[in-house]
DNA sequence: AACAGCACCTGTAGGC
DNA sequence: TGCCTACAGGTGCTGT
């Protein structure tokens, strides 16, 4: 669920809450949501002292005193808590603890979240694409593709561009007006353009409200994200156009929805 | 290369 | 308060 914004959200978070405090123990509560090995997991953490936390597309990483570092994925349902609440309990995969007395507690109800130990920062998350938060960025990327395979795909795929998911995907392609089966390399120049300012926009803007909660997603604090009432298309299916009125449709596009507006986005035909 | 299909999991919503 | 199905913000693997 949590995508580049939401992320970007919990990270900020995380930063004032964890940085400096020191890992008493972790406790792992769920095996399979560590990549590798749960006991050295637990043993190069313990001890540690949390150096800085970064993201990159939707992985959050952390870096320990001693150079270890770690990521956290959390794929459809994962959320970092400080204290789970009695509904919360019920989920809680991993829980790490502080030497000050205080928690993080990594909540997955899917159990599809991954933490993952790194050789180091400098080798971690290999293959994603750049991170689309500045036009220059995404259009430099945009313009190298040759693929024929539907835009909406393209830009849901990781190794393109780092962080963007269903939601703002569909954002994206809305905000442009483009439809999401366009092929990534029938793209003329404005509407390429147009992407290219149009995407890094959406995801700041998702940034400034906190993310979108549609269900699961929560700050660490517990809050909900305040985009959700901005979204334009993602959800909006047989809902009236913000813009022109016609009906929101969503299709399925290489096995994703995909919801867009008939009229606003018809680069197809 | 690119796609479909399934796997990984649980919760919820809707139809009956 | 039952049963059954479809669907969900993500990714990775297999087979065609």
């Amino acid at each position: 669920m949590p995508e580049l914004p939401e992320v970007e959200t919990v990270v900020r978070e995380l930063r004032r809450r964890i940085v400096g405090k020191t890992i008493d123990r972790v406790r792992v509560h769920w095996e399979r949501s560590i990549h590798g090995r749960a006991d050295e997991f637990r043993r190069r953490l313990a001890n540690g002292t949390v150096r800085a936390v970064s993201r990159r597309g939707k992985f959050i990483g952390f870096e320990l005193q001693d150079g270890t570092f770690f990521t956290i994925h959390l794929r459809m349902t994962g959320r970092l808590v400080q204290e789970p609440n009695a509904a919360d309990k019920k989920h809680v995969r991993i829980e790490f603890r502080f030497r000050d007395g205080s928690a993080l507690h990594f909540v997955d109800a899917r159990k599809f979240g991954r933490l993952r130990l790194w050789p180091c920062k400098s080798q971690s998350c290999p293959g994603l694409g750049p991170e689309p938060l500045r036009a220059e960025m995404v259009r430099g990327t945009l313009q190298r593709l040759t693929t024929r395979r539907p835009l909406k795909t393209v830009l849901l795929d990781q190794t393109v561009l780092a962080g963007v998911g269903n939601i703002y995907a569909d954002e994206s392609l809305f905000a442009a007006g483009i439809h999401p089966l366009t092929p990534a390399c029938q793209l003329d120049d404005g509407r390429r353009e147009k992407l290219s300012r149009v995407l890094p926009d959406v995801l700041r803007g998702a940034i400034q409200r906190n993310g979108t909660t549609l269900r699961d997603y929560r700050t660490v604090a517990g809050a909900r994200g305040e985009n959700r009432e901005r979204l334009q298309a993602y959800g909006r299916t047989g809902q009236p156009c913000f813009v022109c009125g016609a009906t929101i449709e969503k299709i399925r596009i290489s096995g994703r929805s995909a919801h867009f507006c008939p009229h606003c986005q018809r680069s197809l035909k």
